[in-house]
DNA sequence: ACAATCCGTAAGTATTGACTTACGGAATTA
DNA sequence: TAATTCCGTAAGTCAATACTTACGGATTGT
């Protein structure tokens, strides 16, 4: 559920291929094992990576198991790259200032 | 320079580090180093998956070389995740729909 | 109960890549 | 020119992990 295990968990091509499939909405690990150039267990271990990680949520219907995203894990994502992104711009105003000086 | 690149360059805690370290500002490779387990040589080879990638920019003074942030880079990373963000929430909405009707 | 569907896990393999030390090149300084 | 500083690169090693196939558990329908 750290950062850490989220920027591992979307490094990795074919998993952030699972995780992208995912915004098209809540999925069963059959359909989106499809199209992909993986096995159906490598998707089930790349979504128990993502689920760790706090990127994903599953629950059961019947006899299927359906991933959707985790809404507060992505956003935990875009908020560290909003701080990330303000802080930059501070550095590099920061270093224009320092050059006029 | 691709969405690739970046992410697996943030993968590696090590070199997230290092990147995380370039938000105080520009500094040389071996300022970098310094505090970090691991090699002088090594923080190199974080730096230049990291310039690749388009997170950071080099350029020389004098006999050092400095490192800093690259913005548009960064700036790239947070509108994915605004996007992912956007996408994610939207794909609730429709489900909550969904059960509605 | 039996068969069928869906999926997680175990075990093994092969590739990737993060690290080290050793070395050499480029820029300043005497 | 020679010495020093700073740093990138080469080569080798070792651990991590993304895949595969085989298997078994859980749920539903007949």
């Amino acid at each position: 559920m750290t950062y850490e295990m989220k920027f591992e968990a979307l490094a990795v091509p074919t998993r952030r291929a699972v995780f992208e499939k995912l915004r098209a909405g809540p999925s069963s690990v059959g359909a989106l094992a499809e199209g992909l150039p993986v096995s159906r267990p490598a998707v089930s271990q790349h979504l128990k990576v993502l689920k760790d990680a706090g990127l994903v949520l599953e629950h059961r219907e019947g006899v299927k198991r359906i991933y959707r995203l985790d809404t507060e894990g992505v956003r935990e994502m875009r908020d560290y790259f909003d701080r990330f992104w303000d802080t930059a711009l501070d550095a590099y105003r920061r270093s224009l200032e320092a050059k006029d000086a």
